[in-house]
DNA sequence: CTCTCGATGCGCT
DNA sequence: GCGCATCGAGAGA
């Protein structure tokens, strides 16, 4: 399949955030593939969006935010998690687009293991759940989506307009106008979505 | 099924 | 010191 180019990611997040639905995000183990097809994602537009981790302006952290497109953010929260996003628009343009839920596709052995225990359509069913299955963590911030080969994503099977659901996005606070805006897209109905709220 | 709450570490003010 | 783009265990219904 083909890796999705820099064209692809260096557009508005919202409207990235709606083609990564269907697409296959792939993670390259010990020389195996770990795959699985986007069902849920949620797009974080810039510094003016009050849920983004760019609104207090740049910052170590949120770096490659700001950086140019088609490369990973991956950070660390709550002590314990981490979450992938790819970065979207220009850069110097702090936009990305978080990756929220896959269905696992290859690899379900290894993510068994990561996963011990669950069930396999809640093996990437939620932002940490799909990096610890994938073995995604700090080592890849930054990682080129258009170059790396341990993680990349490529072209598959995209949804039609009939099969897709937008919503409020899940987990953030404050502003009532970024907990509104409806900068989710899921597949509805999906049974690998992230906890509730499917449909 | 739903809801509540603790875990846990680090970036940022 | 505070708060976090989360998860999973446990309790109750």
């Amino acid at each position: 399949m083909q890796r999705l180019s820099r064209e692809f990611y260096a557009r508005p997040a919202l409207t990235v955030a709606r083609e990564l639905l269907g697409q296959r995000l792939v993670r390259v183990l010990n020389g195996q593939r770990l795959a699985g097809r986007i069902v849920e994602v949620e797009a974080y537009l810039g510094e003016t969006d009050q849920a983004s981790h760019a609104r207090p302006g740049r910052t170590r952290r949120n770096a490659p935010m700001y950086g140019p497109p088609g490369h990973a953010y991956v950070y660390f929260i709550y002590g314990m998690h981490y979450c992938l996003n790819a970065v979207t628009e220009r850069q110097g343009s702090p936009a990305a687009v978080l990756i929220r839920a896959l269905e696992p596709l290859e690899g379900l052995e290894a993510m068994r293991q990561h996963r011990p225990g669950r069930a396999d359509h809640d093996l990437t069913s939620g932002p940490a759940k799909l990096c610890q299955a994938l073995a995604i963590d700090g080592t890849l911030n930054q990682a080129d989506l258009c170059q790396a080969d341990a993680i990349w994503i490529e072209a598959d099977a995209p949804p039609g307009d009939a099969q897709v659901a937008t919503s409020p996005r899940i987990g953030v606070r404050g502003d009532p106008r970024a907990l509104t805006a409806p900068w989710r897209f899921f597949i509805r109905g999906h049974p690998c979505l992230s906890r509730k709220s499917q449909r």
